[in-house]
DNA sequence: TTTATTCTCCTATTTTAATAGGATTATATG
DNA sequence: CATATAATCCTATTAAAATAGGAGAATAAA
């Protein structure tokens, strides 16, 4: 009788442009441990409306609070010169087959 | 008679996991185009102030400004699930020879 | 459809980021 | 060494982030 936390879909653009994107990818890795939104806030010691913000994709949320949540919870970035960009992303995107 | 913009080294580690990788790689970016903290600064409507902190690696620079400004810079960002993170950046790594 | 639970809003408060301007320090170059 | 210039470090002000707590809306599952 009780609702469970729904999953979504990880970005399958493997480039971080935006903090839609990283919001998108915070949603995913959190619903796919299973954890609420409270839950996971507690975990990370942030304020629930925070990591709201994180995940709806605020870009008025510090960047260390940022990369902490996506860290522990599972969301890895790489960084590379824009020249290597495009190189890259190809990489990733076929070694996804 | 001046001195110039100082260039400095971009980070070899593809992994982002902190505020002083990615501040390491904006400083990069931008010295190797030549321009000013200031000059930089302005070109995307920041502080100079803000810049300094996001290069210096502050955790408090808000996550918005730090992808606007690196994206502006020239400095590309990647994001994958945990799981993926050890084979892409062992491609990463590869591909730079 | 019902219901337990999750998520999203809302308000108020405190903390802190972002800014502007200028002073100081450091250092690449001549 | 001398010095012009870049980077850092101040101070003060303004704007906004982060928080806590709770009310309301949304929705998986029984």
């Amino acid at each position: 009788m009780a609702r469970r936390v729904v999953p979504t879909a990880f970005p399958t653009n493997p480039q971080l442009r935006t903090c839609d994107e990283l919001g998108a990818a915070v949603r995913s890795a959190r619903t796919a441990s299973g954890l609420t939104l409270e839950e996971a806030a507690l975990a990370v010691s942030i304020a629930k409306q925070t990591l709201g913000d994180l995940e709806a994709g605020k870009p008025t949320v510090g960047l260390g609070i940022a990369l902490r949540v996506a860290q522990a919870l599972g969301v890895s970035l790489f960084i590379a010169p824009a020249g290597e960009a495009d190189q890259i992303a190809r990489l990733i995107h076929e070694a996804r087959g």
